[in-house]
Parts: C-alpha cells; structure tokens; sequence
DNA sequence: CTGAAAGCGCTTACAG
DNA sequence: CTGAAAGCGCTTACAG
C-alpha cells in the first residue's frame, strides 16, 4: 500500500504539482473548471490525503499547541484543558497534552520536545522553576501564555483565577455563619505556587476584616499523602478550628476522608468549604459548599490569547486576566 | 531571532551537515573524537534544537500516535487516557487526544485529521458507525488498536473489560445479600455500544443463574439527560426495583443525585451497585459498592500493542484482550 | 572516518 | 490560467 503523493495525482489529472497544490489551498480564483474537475476526480480515484507534515516544513506552522500542565490529577486542570482543546478545535488547531507531574525537570523535557516538534505555541500551567527557559521564549518572541499561576517578574500574558477573592469569599461565608476559628489547608507551597499564597493571603485578609484571629497554627501546607497526619495534628490543637477552607479539590478530599474515617459530622463537628467545584459537590451529603472557578472561560481565554499572539494580531493583552470566583451555597458550612 | 538549523552547525563546526546528523543520531562508531567536540561545542554555542518535523518527512514517523475516545466525560476514559500517555511517554512517543463525543461525524474527521498529520498510529474507543474508514485502515495495515469496545466482524485488536463478568459480580452480589427485584440502568444503546450490551447480556444471565426473574421493564437505557425522568418511571412500576446496577459512572451520578432529590435512603430504599470505581466512592455516605476496572493496565496494554505494531513486531496478537472486573464492597448494597 | 548529492512531500514566487 | 524550479530542514546510501 504505497502513500499516494500530489505528484500521483498531479500525474492522473495530467497538470503540475503547482497546480494541484493551488487547488488544495483552495486558491483557485482563475483557475479552469476543467482543471479542477480533473484534479477533484484524479484525488477521489487514488484516495489522496495530503501530507501534513511536509506542509508544515514548509510553511513553518504544524497548526498545532501544547499544553503543559502543573498537575493532570487537579479536576481543574482537566476541566480547563477540555476548554482549551475546543477552544482550538473551533480554529483547527490540534492540542498536545502534557503533564508535568509538579516537577520542573519534566517541564524542561517537554517544553524542549514540544518546540523541537514545532508547535505554534505553547500554554503553560508553570511550576515556576524553570526561569531561564521562560525567558528564553520570551526573548525568542515565541508565543506563550500561562494558565493558573504566573511566575515572579515574567512578563508572560497569564490567566488566572481571583484567587485572594475566592479565599474572601469563602472565609466571609464563614464568618457569616459564626464562625470564629478558622483554618486553611493547601497542599505544598513549598515551590511557591502563586495561587496558593494568594488564597492564603485573601484568607489572612478576610480573617482581619471580620475581626477573627489569624493563628498561624491554623495554616497547612503539605503533600497530599501527609494530609491525614496534618488533619490530625491540627483538629488536635488546643483549640482547633471548628472550619476548614480547603485550598483545592484535593485537599478537600482528604478531608472528607479524614472526616469520613473519624466519624465526623459535617458542619456541626466542623465545617468545610472548598475551592474548586467538584463533581460530586451537590449530591455529596451533605451537599459542599465550594468556591467554583470559571474553568470554561479561563481555558477559552487561554487558547484565544495564544491563537492570538500565534497569527500575530498584535492586540494589546494585559500582563494578567483575571477571573471572578463565585461561592456555591450548600450544606457543609 | 533566526530559526538555527543543522547547515548552520556544520558551517561552525567546519564539518558537512551529514557528520552533524549522524552525530545527532548517535551513529558516531567511527567518528574522530575531535569532531565530536567540534560539532558538540557548535550546538551549544547556536543553541540548537533539531527540527522534528523535518526528521519526520524524512523518516516517515512522527513519533506521536492519536487516542480517539468515544466520550472524555467518562471517568474509564480519562483515566485509561493517561495510563496511555505515561506508556507512550516511556517509549518517547507523544499522544494526541481527541474527544469525538459520541459522534461518528466528529470521529471521522478526527481519524482523518490525524492520518493527515502522519501519526504513526491510533488507540480508538469506536463509536462503531464508521466501518468503512476502520475496514480501510486495516487494508491498509495501518496500526490500530480499539480500547474498551469492539467492533462487530471487525478485526481489529481490541482491548476490553469482561463486561458480563463485571454484572454478574454486582447482580451476584445482590442475590447475596437477598434482593430479588434488581434493576439496571445504562446509558444509550442506540448505536450497539459493545461493553453496555455484554453488561447486560451479563446481569441478565446472573439474574438467571440466581434463580430471579428478568423484568424487562427493569432495564432502561437513555442518555444522561433524560435519565432523571426514566429512574422516575422506573421506580414507580408497581412493582418497583429494589436494587439498581449502574451500567457506568455517569449513570451512578444520575441514580445518586435522583436518590439525594428524593431523600431516599441507601441501601435501605434502594441499593446500588455502579460498574466504574469513581473517585468519591470510599468517602461517600454510604461508601458505594463498585465494579472497578484495571484502567491502568488496560491503557498500559493498549499503547504497548499499538507501539509494537507500530515497530512491526509481528508478536502474534489475540483478536482481544479482556480484563478482569473486581468488585469492591462497600455500603450501598 | 567524512562529504556530495538526492530525496522526503509539499508550497510559492515567478515567468509566460 | 498553469508549470518549472527552488527550497523547507533533515537523513541516508554511497563513494572515497
């Protein structure tokens, strides 16, 4: 089964490669309806399909982005690169997804083998770490935009959540219902992922506005294998917290595990907000109250800003885009 | 910023750009020590990335193979996607992701789309209406291999659950615990989704096998959307189920968020088995008993057939591959 | 041990 | 309105 090539089908429609090529990119203002007849059937008959890949040698474009994630495990991240990948099926772009499993090693890796394999452009959910790579797109004007986090002092156009509102909104709805000692628990911040110190930060600032103590023992940051162990040691404070916002999706499930495991009633033995919007939230019993993000709009944005800067429109962007959080009322508070 | 490429290397290195590729290939046996450094220093100093689009012209592989899933809202298929990615990723290869949406349109112009773009094979969760184009791919030896359902009188390699195996542990296990009157509920069998068919093939056989009575009314297919309204009915027969079999995750969803609207109570009012061990079934309330499938080895498997058809070792291939279900119990039931 | 030349399958000025 | 020719950035026999 040989590949038929435009030079078969140039052969059957008896005209030049050129033409045939011409006819493909549908750029046939004066050409013969004879000729395109001959060429439309000579492609029927031998089943032609185009080589992409010699196309895209020569026009320097593969019409195709990558997408390198932070963490594939963060309902989030799929949720947003869904977004992404309709986004840019709506514009025949093709989407590669990468998971860089936190570590920047990984990152490097497939930021290296991405832009060896051409891609247009390249949307990242940074782990920060990789500077000099990020700087050297930039400097290279190769286009790239961040989703999610952002990186100190790189000026590469980013999408993001309010994330010091999405921690307000929580800890005033807490406030709202009386609580006085609440506490907050992320998972690792240890490379300084932007927004969880944002969210800490909102949920300092929240405290003070609502006049509540800020207990620095009220704070955790740990992986999420140590969750249980942190849940633990905190719940058994002196005076623990009676509320827990939880920084993420999976935060909130170890604390519904931990939760679940000791026999807790939830809100009355402690109260939980999450943010992120998970799946089983509504039907959960009892139902969660979350801090939802606008996943959709955050990954189309994503896309349309990198298809922008991709063909070149030189619109003017923001450095950051910044999306509204909204709380879902429910019944674990 | 100039794109640098390999003539600029041989230029700095003062050698032909034939020694440069076969030092990029590691086909350096005879290769003067001296020469290596020279060519080694160049690429440092230009920064130079080969360009992989140009190798793949050339060597006719791209590296990368397409996954074509049925439907990404299934929780199976996202996680068998990534055990894909992870299995590829070993291998150096790349994996391209498209969701066709239950839609054989969608799902033509991806495999269409995909074929164009020279991937060096394709993982398919078939929508089934597309036998022409499946029939020419295999006429054309071209690597494939179809994950989670097959096609009928299709000899593709296939890459599958033991559905009957999978009802019959649910429905055995409700005969265990003494209900009679089970029920069982999927998703649309309107284009003859394989493994929904065998599933209930399956729990209609254990039901036999138990000694029950099939109650035709009993098994309902809709889409998601409609299946509120079809539980409504269903649980209002005049004889109504006691126990329902979820035929995958979305439709557990469905059954629990009707159950939570209705304030019934699980497994008194109604018990409930779901064929997919989703993420909140340990820490939900009640705990839900599961089927689980081994989605991390069926992706495993799938990538690892498709990569040896790929590299054409003629390993003699089984028309199927069928993994065992567990059972998973818990407290719905 | 290394280089000149042809070629992978397209596109694109340019000429006519 | 259509074709010949050059070129995209690599790889690969083959010659020496």
């Amino acid at each position: 089964m040989k590949k038929v090539t435009i030079a078969d089908v140039a052969k059957q429609a008896e005209v030049s490669k050129s033409t045939v090529s011409q006819y493909l990119n549908k750029r046939y203002d004066y050409m013969g309806e004879q000729t395109k007849k001959r060429i439309q059937n000579a492609i029927e008959q031998l089943g032609y399909q185009p080589n992409f890949v010699a196309r895209s040698l020569k026009q320097k474009s593969t019409k195709t982005i990558g997408v390198i994630v932070a963490n594939i495990l963060h309902n989030f991240t799929t949720e947003v690169t869904r977004a992404i990948e309709d986004a840019c099926h709506g514009a025949d772009f093709h989407t590669i997804i990468c998971n860089a499993d936190d570590d920047p090693v990984k990152e490097k890796h497939y930021i290296e083998m991405l832009r060896a394999k051409q891609v247009d452009g390249l949307i990242i959910f940074p782990t920060g770490n990789n500077r000099d790579l990020y700087q050297q797109m930039l400097d290279a004007s190769y286009p790239v935009v961040f989703l999610d986090r952002n990186v100190e002092e790189m000026p590469v156009t980013a999408v993001m959540l309010d994330n010091q509102r999405a921690a307000e909104l929580a800890v005033d709805h807490f406030a709202e219902k009386g609580y006085k000692r609440v506490g907050m628990v992320t998972t690792s911040i240890f490379n300084h992922v932007s927004p969880r110190l944002e969210r800490i930060e909102g949920y300092k600032k929240a405290l003070n506005r609502n006049g509540l103590t800020v207990h620095e023992d009220y704070i955790i940051s740990a992986e999420p294998d140590h969750l249980q162990e942190s849940l633990e040691d905190l719940l058994h404070l002196d005076n623990p917290p009676e509320a827990i916002l939880a920084g993420n999706d999976l935060v909130l499930i170890e604390i519904l595990k931990y939760v679940k495991h000791k026999g807790l009633k939830v809100p009355e033995d402690l109260a939980v907000i999450g943010i992120d919007d998970v799946s089983f939230a509504s039907f959960y019993t009892p139902s969660i109250t979350t801090v939802a993000q606008p996943t959709f709009k955050m990954g189309k944005m994503g896309a349309e800003l990198l298809l922008d800067k991709i063909e070149k429109k030189d619109k003017k962007m923001n450095p950051s885009y910044r999306f509204e959080p909204k709380l879902m009322v429910r019944d674990s508070v």
